[in-house]
DNA sequence: AATTAATGATACCACATTAGTCTCATTTGT
DNA sequence: ACAAATGAGACTAATGTGGTATCATTAATT
């Protein structure tokens, strides 16, 4: 199993690219240096846009600019955006709330490593990686 | 996205309880305590046979049994049998290697994250979970 | 005002994975 | 012989991933 998909992948890759440039950035440049899909860029871009961690800019001359800093774009934050909540295991009792959760030892485990994934992927910003 | 599947989070279930009893357990048994589907504990159960976790015994009073101690057997073995190898993410371009891998810093964050992530899985075995 | 170069929105499609079901064969105790 | 158990494998349904395609909107250039 993968835990980063390509949504993810393209759109960090796109970030670090667009974090390193001052001026804003259109898709054709995107897919000319990472050699993704043009239309799938666009629908990447699109989401990062929707949920504010990129400005776009319609028109000539227009394309998009990071709309926070570097330092606060949050890898966790991309993977949730692309790829949902991650979580270890939702419980599967077929209705949905489980009255095991209290006493269940798995997810107390679980949850313990999930903490430590969590606090080692928020120290993961597009800065430290482009 | 989940971490677990269910397929996974079933066998550790059944493990777990394979693993308090002494006898062997039938289908039936774990079926009516776990509330799983028949056919599709079957062929978790089944799995696990094949890849050395349980024992199995055909014909009237048969089932299954652990063959390893508890204390040997690692959580994130049944997740590999089940999801595959576990890995953040396999590099993008269409070619599968990546002749980027060398200086790609997403890579290199991520696989220090994924050892992380491996060190403490292992630590979880089914002993610890029943 | 028309053109052109950009993004926004949305519907659609192909493929893989997940989550099962179903059927028949085989083994073994009674 | 029969019943009670697993083994094996084909099949199906639902969901998620990885895209494509089309049309609408905006804004600079001419
Ligand atoms: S959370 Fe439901 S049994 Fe663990
Ligand atoms: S491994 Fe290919 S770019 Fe990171």
């Amino acid at each position: 199993m993968k835990l980063i998909t390509r949504n993810t992948d393209y759109a960090l890759r796109a970030l670090c690219y667009i974090s390193k440039n001052k001026n804003i950035v259109t898709v054709d440049e995107l897919v000319e240096k990472l050699g993704v899909p043009r239309p799938f860029m666009r629908k990447i871009l699109q989401r990062l846009n929707k949920r504010k961690i990129l400005d776009s800019f319609k028109g000539q001359g227009g394309g998009f600019r990071l709309k926070a800093l570097p330092e606060k774009i949050y890898v966790i934050e991309i993977m949730r955006i692309f790829q949902g909540k991650v979580v270890l295991n939702r419980c599967f009792l077929k209705k949905d709330v489980c009255p095991n959760k209290g006493k269940c030892v798995l997810r107390k485990k679980i949850g313990i490593i999930e903490d430590n994934l969590f606090k080692q992927l928020k120290e993961i910003t597009i800065a430290s990686l482009a």
